[in-house]
RNA sequence: GCCACCAUCGUCUAGGGGCCUAGGACGCUGCCCUUUCAAGGCAGUGGCGCGGGUUCGAAUCCCGCUGGUGGUACCA
């Protein structure tokens, strides 16, 4: 919708004030962060706030520790609110669990008015008819047993029997909603049911729990928010929620539908069961924040160029809705590589050595209070594999051999790039020798001294870094090149795995 | 079943009637560089789902079909 910069509404006075409303029901999901992500970007982009209101209304699937991984996810991917349960604000409180009176209040009120109504029908009766729904093909929804008690009966039950409240649905007509990116949607009133606005109350609690649909609309009304961008999931109930604000008289909050994250295959959306899929996951798993967030950011929305790394301000200034597309995308890591990769070798050395570290440890590499020399070990081996790397889990595997002692191998391994086993000793001796007299012990002087050595011996680069390479890491594939891994071992170590090699080599033909 | 949304390279996307011989990025392939692997440089591969309209002209607008996805809870 190129069309409306400002998601059609008129700019006006009104501060633009936009929330990201996650349910703590398990850890905070990539797809979910990505609609964190939009919603905070459009705030800024529009010099608005972004708040942080946990819908806390499931009772049966609250997962405990999920609300501190949202909050710890949102932090770690440098999204910042304005407003939210832990920091608190003028609109709160801001978990919906803490808000019941409100909901009582405005709900019963709605009651009052006729614009809502009490239904005592059990659970199993709204099975039964639901069944025969079913047999029967037709539209499957509450018949509206209840809507037709008196409403002073209805009260006076209210006081004795348990009931659920109720949105009194218009039987007939269309309601129209606009969306930002889909324009105005039509829908049949006759298609939308009296749905559930309170819960039935639990005994001994003192109030009943709202729905979704009773509460959010109030939520977002009270703390005045303007825009709503959630996923696509809510899109057939929107004109459920934009009936709610109009019979509270209230203003109708600009809409905006997200396109659903796919998974990889495109076939349905993104789950738990694609893998991992908690930003937690991602973080673990060695993906640096920026590069999730800038990949997760062009998943739905590109900018007036072709530009494709945005730093977080950059995306701040620049966002809006006009580059949002409408058509859900397949969630496929090989890009995510690539930008991680960027990522970490934009880093510094001693950054990157921060970030390692942790995994390091976990490797038994670095003690958990690194030392100096540890510290600055690691500092001499990231050059080395810096460049090589995806995710940060990378490096564990590719500096082994820099940590324990090589891995045993063949003699035979000796013979790289054609070299026979007698050039093979020639090559480990002029390298003994080269380490015995050098008095600079840095890669490049060792590999001047080399290559005099080569062409003393007549032999090509290759021939006389490839067999050391591998006696100096047990293998033919290593990071670093092979006068930057003696340097980082230092004289004593790659003296010892050249006499190892030497022995090896003294065996072969 | 019913309701709704969506549809450009394998993937993410640009495109809003002529600037499209459809652009960019990732991936893939090849070449260059090279002390391995990477990184980097260069080149290449590859797409408008189908059918009807509208128009001098359609990837772009309209209709139908097909396909995909979402919703249909006292879940969110």
């Amino acid at each position: 919708m190129r069309e409306h910069p400002n998601g059609g509404i008129q700019m006006s006075s009104v501060t633009p004030r936009l929330r990201f409303s996650p349910s703590p029901t398990g850890y905070l999901h990539i797809g979910s962060a990505r609609s964190a992500l939009y919603n905070y970007l459009l705030a800024k982009s529009m010099g608005g706030q972004f708040l942080l209101r946990i819908e806390d209304t499931d009772r049966k699937r609250l997962v405990p520790d999920s609300l501190d991984d949202i909050i710890n996810s949102l932090h770690a991917l440098g999204i910042q609110w304005d407003e939210g349960p832990d920091i608190g604000g003028p609109y709160g409180p801001y978990a919906q669990s803490e808000r019941l009176p409100i909901y009582h209040k405005h709900l019963h009120q709605l009651v009052e008015q006729g614009k809502a109504y009490p239904c005592f029908c059990t659970q199993e009766r709204l099975e039964q008819v639901r069944k025969e729904q079913e047999a029967a093909k037709t539209d499957i929804m509450y018949d509206r047993h209840c809507r037709s008690i008196d409403p002073q009966e209805a009260k006076r039950r209210m006081e004795s029997e348990p009931y659920v409240i109720r949105f009194k649905m218009p039987e007939t007509g269309t309601t129209q909603v606009e969306d930002v990116l889909r324009g105005v949607l039509t829908f049949d009133n006759s298609k939308l049911d009296d749905h559930v606005l309170l819960k039935r109350k639990v005994a001994g609690e003192a109030y009943a729990w709202p729905t979704y649909h009773g509460c959010s609309p109030i939520d977002d009304h009270l703390m005045r928010i303007t825009h709503i961008v959630r996923g696509e999931e809510w899109l057939p109930s929107t004109p459920r929620h934009k009936l709610m604000f109009q019979a509270f008289g209230w203003d109708v909050p600009v809409f905006c539908h997200l396109p659903v994250i796919l998974s990889a295959t495109g076939k349905g959306k993104m789950s738990k069961r694609d893998g991992d899929t908690a930003v937690r996951d991602f973080l673990r798993h060695g993906y640096l924040p920026a590069a999730l967030v800038n990949f997760v950011l062009l998943l739905g929305w590109s900018g007036k160029n072709d530009q494709d790394l945005y730093t977080m301000e950059e995306a701040a200034k620049v966002f809006s809705f006009a580059g949002l597309s409408k058509s859900p995308a397949a969630f496929q890591t090989d890009k995510l590589e690539w930008f991680n990769g960027v990522y970490i070798r934009n880093l510094s050395v001693a950054e990157l050595a921060q970030q390692l570290l942790p995994y390091m440890q976990e490797a038994g590499y670095v003690s958990a209070k690194p030392t100096a020399a540890e510290i600055n070990y690691l500092h001499s081996i990231v050059p080395l594999i810096q460049e090589r790397m995806t995710v940060l889990t990378d490096a564990v595997e590719q500096v082994d051999f820099l940590y324990g002692d090589v891995q045993d191998y063949e003699p035979a391994l000796l013979l790289q790039a054609k070299v026979s086993p007698a050039q093979a000793r020639q090559v480990i001796d002029a390298a003994l020798h080269v380490v015995d007299t050098a008095t600079d012990f840095t890669g490049e002087a060792l590999h001047d001294a080399l290559k005099t050595a080569a062409d003393k011996l007549g032999l090509k680069a290759r021939q006389v870094f490839m067999p050391l390479r591998v006696a100096l890491s047990g293998r033919t594939v290593s990071p670093g090149s092979t006068t930057d891994i003696m340097a980082v071992l230092g004289p004593e170590e790659t003296q010892k795995r050249l006499r190892m090699a030497q022995q090896k080599a003294a065996a072969l033909g």
